[in-house]
DNA sequence: TGCAATTGGTTACAAGTGAAACTATAACGT
DNA sequence: ACGTTATAGTTTCACTTGTAACCAATTGCA
């Protein structure tokens, strides 16, 4: 008594499923910007990302770091890690609380940001360039939306 | 003669960065959906994949799942080896050309597909529930604009 | 003061992943 | 028909990643 049975089983089209599709989107961007970097400069996607949040925000420690990228504590401390290896990285400690780390990009570290950044904001503009101003505007408040907790 | 250093150097504003804000999105999401699944199915990510694939286009090989996934061929090879094994795929060889398998889901892969795939469609809703109705409709335009290769 | 609970950060171990090498079959060109 | 090339899929190895355990410094409070 079952006629259609695929039908009967109500399958998802992926084609048309928003989390599928956005995760589509997300991976193809940013591999596409990630594989420049990761080459030219032997940089991970983790460390770029920590280096941007060390380039805005200076001096801050591991902590607000994972505080403000949404990463993973221990993906960070390995970044960090490296990155202070490669030099890229000046790691402190704070004073009066020894446990807490003062990190800052070192000159090094600087130019390597100043190279890429302009790269990943080119692909950004790249890929808006596909949407007119009012396209743009709307992604943004809905993304606004959606990311709101 | 550098006054405001950091200005001077550009940082990206990663919350305005839009790779930045979809990957943030889509693995929020991704997760969220993921963490019912997994602990309930011991089911991966990868094989939930796999078996929506399969769910929609049954009795295809195993490349077929991989041109259709934007997966990786040997996530794919994987991921299958371990339906099969938990006997929720099964496993046949294309007449007349033993290289290719074809793959279906069994009567138990069939049942967890058909627990699973309403809870990812709730999530979906949850999200899109989030936005009225035009903002649905311009988003989904949008999506297709910047995921139209 | 002293000791349990918390916090910043690292380490260890298991699981997951990707690139390249490999096996088997099929397709192609002569 | 026969050797070359291409394809489907698996295996191997090195690397990455996530979870949980861990250490050290700090805080809270009895």
């Amino acid at each position: 008594m079952t006629l259609e049975p695929v039908a009967a089983h109500a399958p998802l089209e992926l084609e048309h499923f928003l989390p599928y599709r956005l995760s589509i989107l997300s991976n193809t961007v940013s591999q596409s910007i990630a594989t420049e970097y990761q080459d030219r400069f032997e940089l991970s996607m983790t460390e770029w990302r920590v280096m941007t949040i060390l380039a805005r925000f200076p001096e801050i420690s591991a902590r607000e770091v994972v505080d403000r990228s949404a990463m993973d504590k221990v993906a960070v401390s390995r970044a960090v890690a490296r990155l202070v290896d490669a030099g890229r990285v000046d790691r402190g400690i704070h004073d009066g609380d020894k446990r807490r780390s003062v990190l800052k990009l070192s000159e090094a570290g600087w130019a390597i940001h100043d190279e890429v950044a302009p790269l990943a904001r080119a692909h950004e503009r790249e890929l808006l360039a596909r949407l007119d101003e009012g396209e743009q505007a709307q992604l943004n408040s809905i993304l606004d939306k959606l990311l709101a907790l």
